[in-house]
DNA sequence: ACTATACGTCAGTGTTGTTGACATTCCAAG
DNA sequence: CTTGGAATGTCAACAACACTGACGTATAGT
């Protein structure tokens, strides 16, 4: 707090916004964005059995076709054992397809079926609709400035998989 | 995506924006950017018999002192139940005091003991150091940018609650 | 007195994370 | 070729934290 105090006593505008008082307003509305960006799909989920974790699973496999479950765990960021769960069940229910590998035989690479496909883009249309009228109520500036922060907020091991997903998907 | 191509057969950067693949794009920042945000504090946490939920309760009794139980609940959005199993145990482990209420005696007023400031400091002091260098690498547009765009992102209940937060703490 | 509100608690359940143990497969050193 | 280690994925058990439902107590307000 005095921290705060003294570079707002510097009297210019270009410090300011690194007063504690501000910097715990982004810390607090990151907790309710994220919490009404989930909401919207949680609230389908909630009606199937599935959780926010089968999303995440869904969302990266729909992004990654034949993705390795190795691969799907360093983007996760949770344990396999964790993950296998998750993906037990979709495959049982027939939402993802997990194939053999070719070349190496232990790996599994996971597909969406028809069905995960429809899944996925239900869950997601939710997501997108609120996040566009996000973009669309602050503008294409604020957009720019929000991922800009949002990208300086990540791990940094966790940007290279994001700018990779970012410059494939294009 | 058809949507997004007709968007930018407008030809326009105006729209351009708000094609799926930008907002998935954006879904994808957000969901790294919350990880890489909750980490420090997690790792600390983990160390201690705490979670994530202790987290947030003592931020909010440290941000509104003295606020009311039923207060708490609507800004974190738990049962009561579910917030009560976190209270006690901070309240029990003398990091939160709880008060009885002088006009309504059933309400309880909730304050966190020197003990629980001093841990709560401990754990925002991680959290805000990745915010400010955050703020510091995108600079003050980004910044306005991004809180604009967590602030659409919001549930609109929610904005009263942050709104009330903002301003009190000035 | 009666009703509503605020808070606490017990019991049960579901999702999602964890660790530990184990099976399968690949590859390289002997 | 065999053996041992590393990588990949699976199964089981447990902890954290959310949920619902039901109930109890104290207090407020009509």
């Amino acid at each position: 707090m005095a921290n705060g105090r003294m570079s707002s006593a510097h009297g210019g505008e270009s410090l300011l916004f690194l007063t504690d008082e501000q910097l715990r307003q982004g810390i607090e509305a990151m907790f309710f964005a994220y919490r009404g960006f989930t909401a919207d799909p949680d609230r389908i989920l909630s009606d199937l059995a599935y959780g926010r974790a089968h999303h995440r699973a869904m969302h990266f496999v729909n992004r990654a076709p034949g993705t390795t479950v190795n691969n799907l765990l360093n983007i996760l960021g949770v344990t396999k054992q964790s993950l296998n769960r998750v993906l037990r069940t979709l495959i049982a229910d027939g939402l993802v397809e997990s194939k053999v590998g070719q070349a190496d035989r232990r790996e599994r690479h996971l597909f969406l079926t028809p069905d995960g496909k429809a899944l996925e883009q239900k869950l997601s249309d939710a997501q997108r609709a609120r996040m566009r009228a996000a973009y669309r109520d602050a503008g294409p500036e604020a957009v720019s400035g929000f991922r800009t922060v949002l990208e300086a907020m990540m791990d940094k091991e966790m940007r290279g998989a994001y700018g990779r997903l970012r410059d494939s998907g294009t």
